[in-house]
DNA sequence: AATTGATTAGTACATTTGTTCTAAATCGAA
DNA sequence: TTCGATTTAGAACAAATGTACTAATCAATT
């Protein structure tokens, strides 16, 4: 593998186990058995590499988003696979949502970046739950200012669910993905109609 | 006031402003306009500044619990009034909240504290909910893996309102206070009876 | 007034960090 | 094989940081 893809490999390992703070430029090069003089070859400023693992989290996530789009997004149960899936994705950059604050004060531009995209999220998000009120899956009596704020409660829980997990119980791998798929679950569960609830249990 | 207190003030708006990464001893003394002498006479070690705002955090958190038990508390409003109460604490000290994960790297001793307190207010909330079933106040069919998630929602929105708000709509004081106590108030009014519904809307 | 302890300023030092610079080594095409 | 470009190592530098040290000043008590 060449030393670019090396140094960003190192860099998110190194990155996961001790935050962004302590990890110098010298310690990647360091762990790779490579010259800081060469790592600063590859990435002029240590902050390029951060950005472009953010660059790397977005494609991963983005491709996630088109696949939840490609196949059939009008069931309940499409919401909650999608959270599944990027489990892992959050799992192996997991630096970036434990440590997002202190990224965006480092890299201005990952920061702008990510509102953007959660701009757009939340529209798509709330587009879903209307199509499924058209469907009769969700409830119709929720006011929007209440659908609106569930959309806000899983952007809460996507986000940070890492870190609450490294807070409390630190659960591992797969139990972890099983308590927080219940938590996504528990989320829209009180607001799906008889008929969602039954399309959803399985 | 006396030195060490405006320390930690000085120390506290600089944090709030700038995180704790950017801001060093040597900025909060010429900030107060003291010598880093002076201040490291106060404070032996940088970290331990950040150690006694956290326990200033704790305490006062600490009082609005006392207070929220004091009152009535057999009321679902009690906890949105504790939720909402938390608020400007939550703000003060706001640096905390975004940074977290960095202070626990740095202050391994803040993150041990946080984490027993999560435990110990992890069970005070699961037994109002109880108490709650039992007044007839809370829906009974509701599973108890289910109110556990609930609990989860609750934590996640009470420990990361901020840093959401933060990377999405910048609401402004008593505005971010309406819209999270909404997403608070959405968490758990689709567990509230129809008696408990009533008792809850004004 | 003298003394003692607390507070403060200012300097100094070792370490770390990001980055640059120079020169050597390596590689690929002609 | 040669030659130019790419890659690499290693030294060097300036800036910043935590903190220790010394001496001066201040405040209160005897």
């Amino acid at each position: 593998m060449d030393t670019k893809s090396r140094i960003l490999e190192t860099a998110l390992a190194l990155y996961n186990e001790q935050g962004i703070q302590s990890v110098t430029s010298r310690h990647i090069a360091a762990e790779m058995g490579i010259s800081p003089g060469n790592l600063h070859y590859h990435f002029r400023h240590t902050d390029d590499i951060i950005v472009a693992l953010y660059e790397a989290l977005s494609a991963q996530m983005d491709a996630l988003v088109f696949e939840m789009e490609r196949i059939e997004n009008a069931r309940p149960e499409a919401l909650l696979d999608f959270a599944e899936h990027t489990f892992p994705v959050v799992f192996k950059y997991r630096f970036i949502f434990l440590h997002f604050p202190e990224i965006g004060l480092r890299v201005p531009s990952v920061k702008k970046q990510y509102t953007e995209l959660v701009k757009r999220r939340q529209k798509e998000f709330l587009s879903f739950f209307k199509a499924w009120q058209e469907k009769g899956i969700f409830r119709k009596d929720v006011p929007p200012q209440i659908l609106q704020t569930l959309v806000t409660q899983i952007f809460l829980a996507g986000d940070y669910w890492l870190s609450h997990n490294e807070l409390t119980a630190r659960l591992k791998g797969k139990e972890a993905a099983r308590a927080y798929r219940q938590v996504f679950a528990g989320l829209f569960w009180p607001y799906l109609t008889e008929k969602g609830r039954k399309k959803f249990s399985r």
